[in-house]
DNA sequence: TGCCGCGATAGAGGCAGGCTATTGTGAACG
DNA sequence: CGTTCACAATAGCCTGCCTCTATCGCGGCA
């Protein structure tokens, strides 16, 4: 039984005319009679009637039929389904985003993704670094908007945007008046970061030369990094994008005299994903949109 | 796109492993490889991921997948009404009746009729004979328990069995006593006969040598008759099934003399009908359970 | 009775789907 | 660090079937 031999039966039992049906499959008229014979023989039953004017389906041939309705509309779909899927960016993609990223990039970036490509389906999970870079390689997620590098097997990489970091301090902080301060000028004790697992935090104790003195706050958002800054309780790092959003009159952001006090955002997926052209598309999407705060990497 | 193809696919989705689905499929691997490959090539979309231990499908791979599940299951649905039907008298089958001989002859039919073949999907329509043989060359029916013979053409007919007539006559009508009357003897004025249509009126009138005065009656069932000679309103003509059913102290049935009052029924269809052999099944099991008021015409 | 419409059959050809054998490529292991 | 193993892809070939054109058979109709 093959879908063409359905599309045969349909066929004929729309048209009730051999002639006609062949003519509507664009096939001669004894390749439909034989095909329409062959499927009766596989099912081992008569599913028209020929009389001498007439081809009329048996009652059983109308169920027959009825099912094959049912499978052809089925291919249709997955026909469907597949060409939908086959442009660029169409159909379901998982893109997974750090939590310090998040919140400041899909603003800018959701609304000309959809106008882009409107095809595309994002599914967005939000979670730190191990945790994205375990769901890529367990082939829950696509592909990941983090910060490089990224050390794990078999993952390509695609720089974006580097993005400088910032010291938020409160206004009335004794370097908040500088136009500008090294890491060896911030009182480790004061120094407020997220709770563990985040990269930044992990790249903020990398930049302090000294060994931090962990000031026991355990705080999963910067918004909440900002509450408590802008309360007096210490001063914290920021990268530009969330800088630029967690604005507050409390809080002074002061740019940081080194030069690798920045981090470099980019797109990763599991090497040899057949979607490569997809991402690709998305990278110069976000290159193309990334705002002034950060400075876009040239595409390789 | 094929069915095979489709086949290869879920088994793919299933097993993870191309080896293995091949095994499963039983083809080579090769085989397997290469559909899979003609699949994705004809749908425009990659369906699997190719890790190096692993065969993943991709996000689009799994709705596709899953509307091949349904086209496959479709397609085993369809094998499933055809092999359920393939068997003698088994799913639907439309049977025409003629209303003087449904409710004697189905009571004694349906039962072993259900036991002898129980994937018999019957569908009864009764109605006078006339409208039998039109909706039967209508394909509204496939076959007719009707009285013989049959005026139309590309009909096909099997006889079945006999039926005597009988006088139903009050009990204290002067015709009650005998053993048995001729059709001149009785006084067509106070004849009664089902409304116009009724091939038992026809035939009645038939054996009427005289012409016959419509008495005004047009009753529309045996059973309304029969409760009109009991009432004492005149006499009627009843076959031998129905004669038996519909039995009342008040009335008295007598043999008639003449050797053609009766009537053959038997099982109508259109020539060149595929359910040949189910209309020869269910004529033979008619013939076997046919009580004693008939008379089973044998076999030829 | 001859023509016509329509479906079935015959025979030929070309493509597709199947096979075996082999290659390429990571991964595991001594 | 080379070898081997596992596994999918590729090559090349063959068979079967799907399709075609040509023709037949059969009723209906003029």
């Amino acid at each position: 039984m093959t879908l063409t031999e359905l599309r045969y039966l349909v066929a004929l039992a729309d048209q009730r005319h051999f002639g006609r049906a062949a003519e509507f499959c664009n096939v001669s008229q004894p390749t439909l009679s034989t095909q329409i014979r062959k499927l009766e023989d596989y099912l081992g039953i008569a599913l028209f009637e020929r009389g001498n004017r007439s081809v009329v389906p048996t009652p059983v041939g109308e169920r027959v039929i009825a099912e094959a309705r049912h499978v052809l509309n089925g291919a249709s779909r997955l026909r469907d389904i597949a060409g939908a899927a086959r442009s660029v960016l169409a159909g379901p993609l998982s893109l997974g985003i750090i939590p310090t990223l998040s919140p400041y990039l899909l603003p800018w970036l959701l609304s000309p993704l959809r106008a882009a490509f409107p095809a595309l389906e994002l599914n967005l999970v939000e979670d730190q670094t191990a945790v994205l870079l375990r769901a890529l390689s367990d082939y829950e997620l696509d592909a990941a908007l983090l910060a490089l590098p990224v050390d794990a097997p078999d993952i390509e990489q695609q720089p974006l945007f580097d993005e400088t970091f910032y010291l938020a301090c409160p206004a009335d902080h004794p370097l908040a008046h500088r136009d500008r301060v090294r890491m060896t000028e911030i009182e480790t004790a004061s120094l407020m970061l997220l709770s563990e697992g985040h990269c930044l935090r992990d790249q903020a104790i990398a930049l302090c030369s000294q060994p931090l003195i962990d000031p026991g706050f355990r705080t999963a958002s910067l918004t909440t990094l900002r509450h408590l800054v802008a309360a007096g309780y210490g001063c914290t790092l920021l990268p530009a994008l969330a800088g630029a959003a967690e604005t507050d009159a409390r809080i002074t952001l002061v740019p940081l005299a080194e030069n690798n006090a920045r981090r470099r955002i980019g797109l990763v997926w599991r090497r040899g994903s057949p979607r490569r052209t997809d991402f690709d598309a998305l990278a110069a999407l976000i290159r193309k949109q990334a705002p002034a705060p950060v400075t876009v990497v040239p595409a390789n």
